[in-house]
DNA sequence: TGAATATATAACTATCCAGCAATACTTCAA
DNA sequence: TTGAAGTATTGCTGGATAGTTATATATTCA
């Protein structure tokens, strides 16, 4: 272990870790899923329980998670909430991933 | 829980399994960083170790993730391994991320 | 052969997190 | 205000894995 000064990294450590992170919110079959759910538009979370699935607390953590972490956004009417696509690169990447990467 | 009939999904379960397989293996910052040093050419593995300022035994067990992964290449050349990219797609990825995602 | 260099693997620990069950919070309607 | 529907949160547990240390394997050369 030398340092680490012999080539300078294109990338700074926090960019390779905020670009580790993004991929880690896609690294998850459910939140592929999710993505899906809400892919053609805004979903409520009871929507996106019968389209994934999956249980409401399952899903409800895994839409936090994404609404955190800027994939999703979010939006109250009446007892309902509605989850849409924020971020269309999450879209891009997977289509990106269908295309050149499964058989 | 209701029945997944609803709308079926475009991608298989398995599709879905794949593709998170695929994002999971860049989710990690250190394999990132390994990515970052063979994307100009073969290194050998003691190459890596020095650009990516970790220690053998680490890199050389996420150098074996990602050529099992598919990701890596390798080739023997004495006593030195020398890794190289086989699938551009993972830099693909990781210039959208970088264009699109970081500030 | 034997030693040195280069790489891979094994065993271990600490940490993270998906899924579950239970419960809390929020909004609306009667 | 109360009940019901919709959503969020908490505590828990099992499984996965990154990093470390130590050891094993492979290759070259004297």
């Amino acid at each position: 272990m030398l340092s680490s000064s012999e080539a300078p990294p294109v990338l700074s450590t926090a960019q390779l870790e905020e670009i580790a992170a993004l991929f880690k919110m896609l690294a998850e079959p459910m939140r592929l899923r999710i993505l899906q759910a809400v892919c053609k538009g805004p979903r409520s979370v009871n929507e996106i329980v019968h389209l994934t699935d999956s249980t409401q607390a399952n899903v409800s953590k895994h839409l936090a998670l994404l609404y955190t972490g800027g994939i999703l956004q979010r939006e109250r009417d009446g007892q309902k909430v509605f989850y849409s696509v924020k971020a269309p690169l999450a879209l891009k990447m997977c289509e990106l991933v269908r295309a050149n990467w499964l058989d």
